[in-house]
DNA sequence: TGGTGAACCGGAAAGCCCTTCCGCTTCACC
DNA sequence: GGTGAAGCGGAAGGGCTTTCCGGTTCACCA
């Protein structure tokens, strides 16, 4: 695929990218770049070179809960009845969203720094969320004219951090949406 | 009340007022200050000795329409049934949300500079809403355990502008969660 | 009417942050 | 071990908010 051209590059890369998995967690998604940078031991320009874009860094950081927030899709429409399976994703794809401090933003923020961020996650969750909408709708077990790009959005905007509300109040609306779906 | 001291301040106040009005409909919420201050003929000075925090100048220019909304939840609960009043003054609400440009994100924001936004607008609303709320529990057309601040939050949450998506989306979103309150 | 002090003004300055850019360093390969 | 290019770091530039203070303008009184 790629040929790492240079070692120290790899292990900048590397050191990068093990610090923004840190910073972010800790101060969001949104934290001063230089924070990551400090922490890694290397200059901004670095960064920016292997990171153009903020949401590089991010999609780095996070691809591989993505992907297996995805894959869950597949085992659980296998395992469990429609409406049940539709049900859990959305509660694992919560998860996903709120817990990571700022990802929530990232995602429906009208900034440019994010878009690739939003390309990329809803290009991997709305086929899986379409199979499970689909199957529950067949089970006459959903209002019909729901989107996947709906719940994938309404969820990432529930999720949002509310000032003064426990952390996990979000699952609390998503509860609620989801009883909206019902037909 | 305030004993306006000099006309100079009180036309200052004025020209602000009315610019703030003009650039947060156009730019939304959070426009630069200096293009408020510039359409007003004002230094940036005059600007934050008249409203030290963001939030006071975004309160000054809604709150008509904030006191509007709240003022029709008593109108509602007289003239309808509980629970046509109730999805009906969200329906209001929503409105009022979802048309101001930013203020939607201004009253999720964790941000300080908008955090009288937020107490201003919540204290003004949550006894409407309560009202309906109750009055809509005793007649069993909702499910317990709603507090008028989850809705206010949700409906603030999903009013908020989704890139790519048309204006106006977020009301749909507020459908389903208004559909999830059913019992 | 004209003088005076306080209220008020404007914009320069300081502080953050992001992003770009380029002279210098370090590597890989011959 | 010499050399060209890949890669580095941080200074510089630009945008924004917020503070601060010298200078101006007003209101009031004589």
């Amino acid at each position: 695929m790629s040929s790492p051209r240079r070692a120290d590059a790899q292990r900048n890369l590397g050191a990068l990218l093990e610090a923004a998995k840190i910073v972010l967690a800790e101060s969001g998604v949104d934290a001063p770049a230089k924070e990551i940078t400090d922490r890694a031991g290397v200059g901004v320009g670095t960064l920016y070179r292997h990171f153009p874009q903020r949401s590089d860094l991010v999609i780095a950081v996070l691809e591989h809960e993505i992907d297996a927030c995805a894959a869950a899709g597949a085992q659980l429409s296998a395992a469990q009845p429609p409406a049940a399976a539709l049900a859990m994703w959305v509660r694992r794809y919560t998860e996903l969203v709120a817990t990571k401090a700022g990802l929530a933003s990232a995602l429906q923020a009208g900034d440019a720094a994010h878009q690739r961020l939003r390309v990329y996650f809803y290009e991997r969750m709305s086929p899986v969320l379409d199979a499970l909408i689909e199957a529950a709708a067949r089970a006459g077990e959903i209002r019909p004219g729901v989107r996947a790009v709906d719940i994938l959005h309404a969820v990432a905007l529930l999720c949002q951090p509310v000032p003064g509300e426990e952390p996990g109040y979000g699952r609390r609306l998503v509860d609620v949406f989801l009883a909206g779906l019902r037909p």
